[in-house]
DNA sequence: GTGGTCTAGACCACC
DNA sequence: GTGGTCTAGACCACA
């Protein structure tokens, strides 16, 4: 059982559609190892409340994820993490999954001619985000 | 004299479409000082030919950036960078228009799990492409 | 150029729901070497309209297909079937696509008590469909 | 008695509900002459546990058979084919309820070009599956 | 012209 | 309760 599954981090003004939000998020959590074989999701309705959005655009989202093998639909129950799906992946595959947005980064830094250190720096500020948040 | 511009980096399977990624490109190599007023950007045909991509969607693109008082079109010579445009623009200006890729790297790098001094040390390497190309 | 595209045959009245008559003639067309890699696909209007259907759920389908990877979406084009994908598959390959139905088929005329022979009549009967067609 | 009923061969993972998959093989093994007026019918409870489904899925089976006037209720026993069914369909009236099964291999065979001959041959060697299960 | 996305709502099917 | 399918229609984005 998931405890207070923390549903999803939908937002509706980026230019990422919302059904792909919700599938890299649903990727990325298996991969991190949050939601692991056998784990429920949120069903479709519930996080279509929660977010205001229309039930067919989660469902678009996770019929997707099970075309990928990544969901399983089980009758009269739910979507639940694909039996196959490694519990998390290496960290080498993990990093395979961030370095696109590593690289695209990068590149932006160069093009505007920020010197490394800086951009390593303003980094490294975004993954300490807060640290008085762990009392 | 631009001495040998890079063209761009034009990658059609994207989802960012193909005249976002030119616009984008150019916006910052202009905040980053790469180029500067006066200086004149490939002609729509070249840019259109070495991507083998619709001259309407660079035209699309140069015109959008025209209308943002970037670029100017100087009869029978082309675009060029518009000559109220600033140098560049300053530390805290540029860092702005990073910030964005770096949240979404962060906020990926959490979901997935991996340490922050692992996404830090594959950035930096991603920082530092190649040294021998600066003979 | 497919000279006229016999676009689909759809029944709505199937339990198959319409998407997937829709894949599934694609995939076996695709094996069967009706359709090659680069050839276009008839427009997602155009279907809808042929068929009374909602362009939905013609696009549905195509976008399934696309992540199979038998599809590739060309911008402002179409769709057309997907350059890795091989001009026929194998004999094999395309009998291992025929054999769920013919599993079906045959555990169903052993339940019925049909003998063997009988059952195949039947369906010789139905491979020869009309011969007066071909003048 | 019914000797030895093989119960039925349910499939969770098709696209067919299971209470269809348990309806059909009924209606198929009586008209085959395999269930005859008075067999016993395997009591929901065995139906469920045997294969890991939902006593609701075959009770609801079983009470669209009876409502069809193919199955009885009987008290105390459990569900038996009814009084009034034919032993056995003529030779037509199976081949009836065989033949959407070959259309449906028929047309499919066709679309991937398969050669009658071919599909014939695939169709034979499944009718005879395995001579030495006949001791 | 092409496909994509989302909505609102209906109805179905399964468990 | 669960998800699936389809419709009608709007609006966007791309080439």
């Amino acid at each position: 059982m998931p405890p207070a599954l923390p549903f999803f981090d939908i937002q509706p003004q980026l230019a990422t559609p919302i059904y792909r939000q919700v599938m890299e998020q649903v990727q990325r959590q298996v991969a991190g190892g949050q939601l692991r074989a056998g784990d429920e999701l949120p069903s479709v309705r519930a996080v279509a409340e929660r977010h205001a959005i229309n039930p067919m655009t989660v469902s678009k989202a996770y019929s997707l994820l099970e075309a990928q093998g990544l969901l399983e639909r089980r009758r009269g129950v739910g979507m639940v993490v694909a039996a196959g799906v490694p519990t998390a992946g290496g960290d080498a595959d993990r990093l395979a999954l961030l370095a696109p947005a590593l690289e695209s980064a990068a590149q932006q830094a160069r093009e505007l001619g920020i010197p490394p250190e800086a951009a390593l720096a303003a980094f490294e500020r975004l993954l300490h985000p807060d640290p008085k948040e762990t009392p």
